[in-house]
DNA sequence: GGATAATATGAAACTTTTTTCATATAATAA
DNA sequence: TTATTATATGAAAAAAGTTTCATATTATCC
Protein backbone atom coordinates (compact mmCIF):
# COMPACT_ATOMS: atom_id res chain seq x y z
CA UNK A 1 0.00 0.00 0.00
CA UNK A 2 1.29 3.28 -1.08
CA UNK A 3 -0.03 6.69 -0.10
CA UNK A 4 0.16 7.98 -3.55
CA UNK A 5 -2.97 8.27 -4.74
CA UNK A 6 -6.16 9.82 -3.47
CA UNK A 7 -8.55 7.09 -3.05
CA UNK A 8 -5.70 4.94 -0.65
CA UNK A 9 -6.16 7.82 1.63
CA UNK A 10 -9.50 8.07 1.98
CA UNK A 11 -9.73 4.57 2.55
CA UNK A 12 -9.13 5.57 5.78
CA UNK A 13 -12.09 7.90 5.62
CA UNK A 14 -14.43 5.54 4.07
CA UNK A 15 -14.62 3.33 7.06
CA UNK A 16 -17.09 3.32 10.53
CA UNK A 17 -15.19 2.31 12.79
CA UNK A 18 -11.78 4.46 11.60
CA UNK A 19 -14.23 7.79 11.72
CA UNK A 20 -15.33 6.67 15.21
CA UNK A 21 -11.70 7.11 16.43
CA UNK A 22 -10.97 10.15 14.93
CA UNK A 23 -13.90 12.02 16.14
CA UNK A 24 -12.29 10.56 19.33
CA UNK A 25 -9.15 11.47 18.73
CA UNK A 26 -10.78 15.16 17.80
CA UNK A 27 -11.27 15.61 21.53
CA UNK A 28 -7.57 14.85 22.43
CA UNK A 29 -4.76 12.17 22.35
CA UNK A 30 -5.63 9.13 23.77
CA UNK A 31 -3.84 6.02 24.36
CA UNK A 32 -4.88 2.66 23.15
CA UNK A 33 -6.65 1.49 26.16
CA UNK A 34 -8.46 5.10 26.66
CA UNK A 35 -9.74 4.32 23.05
CA UNK A 36 -10.78 1.12 23.96
CA UNK A 37 -12.60 2.21 26.48
CA UNK A 38 -14.18 5.17 24.79
CA UNK A 39 -14.98 3.44 21.60
CA UNK A 40 -16.09 -0.32 22.86
CA UNK A 41 -14.08 -1.27 19.75
CA UNK A 42 -11.98 -4.55 20.50
CA UNK A 43 -8.39 -4.46 20.66
CA UNK A 44 -7.11 -5.83 17.87
CA UNK A 45 -9.53 -4.44 15.37
CA UNK A 46 -8.16 -1.22 16.69
CA UNK A 47 -4.85 -1.50 16.50
CA UNK A 48 -5.47 -2.67 12.82
CA UNK A 49 -7.46 0.26 12.15
CA UNK A 50 -5.08 2.21 13.94
CA UNK A 51 -2.05 0.86 12.06
CA UNK A 52 -3.37 2.31 8.84
CA UNK A 53 -5.00 5.40 9.72
CA UNK A 54 -1.12 6.06 11.05
CA UNK A 55 0.25 4.93 7.81
CA UNK A 56 -1.63 7.77 5.69
CA UNK A 57 -0.26 10.05 8.06
CA UNK A 58 -4.28 10.91 9.35
CA UNK A 59 -2.80 10.08 13.06
CA UNK A 60 0.42 10.01 14.83
CA UNK A 61 1.69 8.02 18.00
CA UNK A 62 3.81 8.38 20.23
CA UNK A 63 5.20 6.40 23.48
CA UNK A 64 4.75 6.97 26.86
CA UNK A 65 5.99 4.16 29.16
CA UNK A 66 3.81 1.19 28.25
CA UNK A 67 1.33 2.99 26.55
CA UNK A 68 0.97 4.69 23.02
CA UNK A 69 -0.66 7.59 22.58
CA UNK A 70 -2.11 8.14 19.30
CA UNK A 71 -3.28 11.70 18.35
CA UNK A 72 -4.92 13.75 15.10
CA UNK A 73 -3.53 14.79 12.48
CA UNK A 74 -5.89 17.82 12.84
CA UNK A 75 -3.92 19.90 10.03
CA UNK A 76 -5.85 17.66 7.31
CA UNK A 77 -8.54 15.80 9.13
CA UNK A 78 -10.65 18.99 10.55
CA UNK A 79 -11.11 20.75 7.29
CA UNK A 80 -12.03 18.13 5.75
CA UNK A 81 -14.64 16.96 8.36
CA UNK A 82 -15.48 20.43 8.07
CA UNK A 83 -16.29 20.28 4.37
CA UNK A 84 -18.26 17.58 4.93
CA UNK A 85 -20.61 18.57 7.10
CA UNK A 86 -21.08 21.57 4.87
CA UNK A 87 -22.14 19.21 1.91
CA UNK A 88 -24.71 17.60 3.80
CA UNK A 89 -26.59 20.48 4.84
CA UNK A 90 -26.37 22.11 1.36
CA UNK A 91 -26.70 19.17 -1.14
CA UNK A 92 -27.84 16.00 1.33
CA UNK A 93 -30.88 17.53 3.56
CA UNK A 94 -32.69 14.10 3.90
CA UNK A 95 -29.70 12.42 5.08
CA UNK A 96 -28.90 14.39 7.84
CA UNK A 97 -30.89 12.10 9.82
CA UNK A 98 -29.72 9.43 11.91
CA UNK B 1 -27.22 3.15 1.60
CA UNK B 2 -27.84 6.25 3.38
CA UNK B 3 -25.41 9.39 3.23
CA UNK B 4 -25.81 10.09 7.33
CA UNK B 5 -22.52 9.05 8.19
CA UNK B 6 -18.67 10.24 6.82
CA UNK B 7 -17.25 7.39 5.46
CA UNK B 8 -20.91 6.35 3.57
CA UNK B 9 -19.75 9.78 1.14
CA UNK B 10 -16.04 8.83 1.12
CA UNK B 11 -16.17 5.36 0.03
CA UNK B 12 -16.84 7.66 -2.96
CA UNK B 13 -13.40 8.67 -2.89
CA UNK B 14 -11.39 5.38 -1.92
CA UNK B 15 -11.84 4.00 -5.12
CA UNK B 16 -9.74 4.99 -8.00
CA UNK B 17 -11.98 4.24 -10.86
CA UNK B 18 -14.13 6.99 -9.17
CA UNK B 19 -11.58 9.53 -8.15
CA UNK B 20 -10.48 9.33 -12.08
CA UNK B 21 -14.38 10.49 -12.98
CA UNK B 22 -14.19 13.16 -10.20
CA UNK B 23 -10.79 13.80 -12.34
CA UNK B 24 -12.16 14.04 -15.48
CA UNK B 25 -15.19 15.99 -14.53
CA UNK B 26 -13.20 18.35 -12.61
CA UNK B 27 -12.26 19.51 -16.02
CA UNK B 28 -15.76 20.07 -17.60
CA UNK B 29 -19.04 18.45 -17.51
CA UNK B 30 -19.51 15.70 -19.70
CA UNK B 31 -21.78 12.69 -21.13
CA UNK B 32 -21.30 9.41 -20.52
CA UNK B 33 -20.27 8.21 -23.44
CA UNK B 34 -17.32 11.17 -23.24
CA UNK B 35 -16.40 9.82 -20.33
CA UNK B 36 -15.98 6.72 -21.37
CA UNK B 37 -14.16 7.82 -24.24
CA UNK B 38 -11.82 9.71 -22.28
CA UNK B 39 -11.55 7.45 -19.57
CA UNK B 40 -11.81 4.12 -21.29
CA UNK B 41 -13.65 2.49 -18.33
CA UNK B 42 -16.33 0.21 -19.69
CA UNK B 43 -19.48 1.44 -20.05
CA UNK B 44 -21.64 -0.44 -17.48
CA UNK B 45 -19.25 -0.18 -14.80
CA UNK B 46 -18.78 3.53 -14.90
CA UNK B 47 -22.62 3.72 -15.06
CA UNK B 48 -22.65 1.89 -11.33
CA UNK B 49 -19.68 4.16 -10.53
CA UNK B 50 -21.86 7.32 -11.49
CA UNK B 51 -24.59 6.24 -9.59
CA UNK B 52 -23.11 6.40 -6.58
CA UNK B 53 -21.08 9.51 -7.18
CA UNK B 54 -24.83 10.75 -7.50
CA UNK B 55 -26.62 9.26 -4.59
CA UNK B 56 -24.02 10.85 -2.28
CA UNK B 57 -24.09 14.66 -4.36
CA UNK B 58 -20.87 14.41 -5.27
CA UNK B 59 -22.02 14.58 -9.30
CA UNK B 60 -25.01 15.69 -10.72
CA UNK B 61 -26.94 14.73 -14.25
CA UNK B 62 -29.02 16.65 -16.19
CA UNK B 63 -30.39 15.09 -19.52
CA UNK B 64 -29.60 16.43 -22.58
CA UNK B 65 -31.54 14.17 -25.58
CA UNK B 66 -30.50 10.98 -25.19
CA UNK B 67 -27.46 11.64 -23.13
CA UNK B 68 -27.11 12.36 -19.39
CA UNK B 69 -24.37 14.86 -18.64
CA UNK B 70 -23.03 14.54 -15.27
CA UNK B 71 -21.11 17.61 -13.87
CA UNK B 72 -18.76 17.78 -10.64
CA UNK B 73 -20.36 19.23 -7.38
CA UNK B 74 -17.21 21.23 -7.21
CA UNK B 75 -18.19 23.32 -4.30
CA UNK B 76 -17.29 20.29 -1.94
CA UNK B 77 -14.71 18.07 -4.04
CA UNK B 78 -12.31 20.91 -5.23
CA UNK B 79 -11.57 22.26 -1.95
CA UNK B 80 -11.38 18.15 -0.86
CA UNK B 81 -9.01 17.45 -3.46
CA UNK B 82 -6.64 20.59 -2.13
CA UNK B 83 -6.38 19.70 1.16
CA UNK B 84 -5.20 15.65 -0.02
CA UNK B 85 -2.58 17.48 -2.26
CA UNK B 86 -1.25 19.91 0.87
CA UNK B 87 -1.54 16.56 3.26
CA UNK B 88 0.52 14.41 0.64
CA UNK B 89 3.07 17.15 0.19
CA UNK B 90 3.31 17.99 4.14
CA UNK B 91 2.98 14.48 5.89
CA UNK B 92 3.80 12.09 3.15
CA UNK B 93 6.17 13.54 1.40
CA UNK B 94 7.66 9.92 0.04
CA UNK B 95 4.27 9.09 -1.24
CA UNK B 96 3.92 11.49 -4.23
CA UNK B 97 5.98 9.28 -6.69
CA UNK B 98 4.03 7.18 -9.41
C1' DG C 1 -44.96 2.21 -34.12
C1' DG C 2 -40.21 0.17 -34.89
C1' DA C 3 -35.25 0.79 -35.05
C1' DT C 4 -31.29 2.71 -33.05
C1' DA C 5 -28.32 5.06 -29.79
C1' DA C 6 -27.26 6.25 -24.99
C1' DT C 7 -27.42 4.89 -20.53
C1' DA C 8 -29.06 2.11 -16.45
C1' DT C 9 -29.89 -2.03 -13.75
C1' DG C 10 -29.69 -6.71 -11.40
C1' DA C 11 -27.44 -10.65 -10.11
C1' DA C 12 -23.67 -13.75 -9.95
C1' DA C 13 -18.68 -14.09 -9.93
C1' DC C 14 -14.77 -12.14 -8.29
C1' DT C 15 -11.75 -9.14 -5.38
C1' DT C 16 -10.62 -6.47 -1.58
C1' DT C 17 -11.36 -5.19 3.23
C1' DT C 18 -12.57 -6.31 7.87
C1' DT C 19 -12.97 -9.21 11.52
C1' DT C 20 -11.53 -12.68 14.50
C1' DC C 21 -8.47 -15.20 17.13
C1' DA C 22 -4.37 -16.85 18.62
C1' DT C 23 0.04 -15.37 19.45
C1' DA C 24 4.04 -12.05 19.51
C1' DT C 25 6.51 -8.04 21.22
C1' DA C 26 7.90 -4.37 24.21
C1' DA C 27 8.04 -1.79 28.48
C1' DT C 28 7.88 -1.75 33.23
C1' DA C 29 7.49 -3.46 37.83
C1' DA C 30 8.44 -6.76 41.19
C1' DT D 1 14.61 -12.32 35.10
C1' DT D 2 9.95 -13.34 35.50
C1' DA D 3 5.34 -11.62 35.54
C1' DT D 4 2.23 -8.30 33.98
C1' DT D 5 0.25 -4.77 31.24
C1' DA D 6 -0.29 -2.52 26.81
C1' DT D 7 -0.30 -2.96 22.17
C1' DA D 8 0.83 -5.13 17.58
C1' DT D 9 0.79 -8.73 14.09
C1' DG D 10 -0.40 -12.64 10.84
C1' DA D 11 -3.47 -15.56 8.77
C1' DA D 12 -7.88 -17.58 7.98
C1' DA D 13 -12.77 -16.62 7.90
C1' DA D 14 -16.36 -13.45 7.02
C1' DA D 15 -18.23 -9.43 4.99
C1' DA D 16 -18.42 -5.78 1.78
C1' DG D 17 -17.36 -3.75 -2.53
C1' DT D 18 -16.41 -4.21 -7.63
C1' DT D 19 -16.74 -6.29 -12.09
C1' DT D 20 -18.99 -8.61 -15.61
C1' DC D 21 -22.57 -9.74 -18.53
C1' DA D 22 -26.94 -10.03 -20.09
C1' DT D 23 -30.86 -7.36 -20.36
C1' DA D 24 -33.89 -3.22 -19.48
C1' DT D 25 -35.13 1.52 -20.19
C1' DT D 26 -35.60 5.87 -22.41
C1' DA D 27 -35.21 9.29 -26.01
C1' DT D 28 -35.04 10.29 -30.71
C1' DC D 29 -35.30 9.55 -35.59
C1' DC D 30 -37.45 7.33 -39.43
Amino acid sequence: MICNAYHIFFKNLANPIKTKIIMELKEKPMSVSELIEKTKIEQSKLSHALSNLKFCKIVEVKQKGKQRIYSLNKKTIIPILKIIDKHRVNFCPGCNRK
